[in-house]
DNA sequence: GTCTATACTTCGATAGAC
DNA sequence: GTCTATCGAAGTATAGAC
């Protein structure tokens, strides 16, 4: 199980480049092709420099995750202390390229319990942080939070955006132009006024 | 691209069994599993039965698929001729097992076209068929259903029992519950007295 | 830090005997 | 209808030279 081959500095150029290929071959070709050979194909590199960099190809998913939603955290956070925080939120959570890459990791995890593990304290650290937003703008706009918790709302707009995003990416897109125009509707009604 | 090789009758007793295994490792260990190899051995028959009856890998996850969801739809008909429609589609929508198969033939359509188109097509038919009975039953309530269309919900509540089997299968369950109730509390408010 | 060379495994797929 | 035998391609991973 310990590796005993030499692995390579973790601020090298090349290592950051892998990162990113592999994260390209997975939203493009999906997770059974992120491969040592396709990613060192798609860094420019050779294969075996995979290996030096990385213990597995489990390792390197597994950063590719850590990297892509240390990213997605970082606008997380700027869409909440933005003038609209509920319209931004609503815009990143319904970004199709990042949901293509939740798909595909999603159905890694199911038969990886490494990734699955990556994942799943994730998923609950993103929840939490929009749940509170989410509560103090209802709050503040007199909603009844008992009967409509922000956790569901959260939950419900995260559903709704995903499965748009992996349905449109199939063709089919039955409701979804009429859902979305349910939540722009409730975004506009909460947002009234909210800049006094 | 054209199979010079003989094919087995479609009728077989081991061609049936090849479908049901596929299906079983596809759930089990994800469609990147799906090798020949691994469905004749959960089959208990040799790799090469794979190739005798199905012209490649790609035929037989279609075949999987299309068994898969001929069996659903069955399901949905039976549910929607039902003493409660809204209740049972509701319920179908949440079975699990049905969620994860979805989850990793949806991952795998990304990037196979023959699946994209397999699964395209078998989802809106899914989405007409619940949508339409929705819609009577909304309109026998008295519904806004302008404001509230029976695609926009049945869209919705597909997305969200989606989500809740992907994300529940990670560990990860923030805001379901909540979402969970207020559905419920909707089928419940609109199920009243429709007995009579 | 990067390369050649190599070992071993598993993949999809086919030819042809029985 | 099922088997043995076999192919080439691609997979993960390592050892060791430069």
């Amino acid at each position: 199980m310990t590796i005993t081959r030499r692995l390579g500095n973790k601020n090298s150029k090349n290592r950051a480049a892998l990162i990113k290929a592999a994260e390209t071959v997975m939203c493009r070709d999906g997770y059974a092709s992120v491969t040592a050979r396709k990613v060192a194909t798609e860094a420019g590199l050779k294969v075996q420099l995979v290996y030096y960099y990385f213990e597995s190809m489990d390792a390197l998913v597994i950063e590719v995750i850590e990297k892509h939603s240390a990213s997605r955290m970082k606008h997380f956070v700027k869409a909440l202390t933005s003038s609209n925080p509920l319209r931004a939120l609503w815009e990143l959570n319904r970004n199709k390229s990042s949901a293509l890459f939740t798909t595909e990791i999603l159905a890694m995890a199911n038969h990886k319990e490494s990734i699955r593990q990556a994942l799943a304290s994730i998923g609950d650290e993103f929840r939490q942080l929009q749940s509170q937003a989410i509560d103090e703008i209802l709050r503040a706009k007199g909603v009844n939070t008992d009967r409509y918790p922000a956790t569901a709302i959260v939950a419900t707009v995260a559903a709704l955006s995903r499965a748009m995003a992996q349905d449109s990416a199939l063709g089919a897109n039955i409701g979804y132009a009429e859902a979305e125009a349910i939540i722009e509707d409730l975004i506009t009604e909460l947002t009234k006024g909210s800049s006094d």
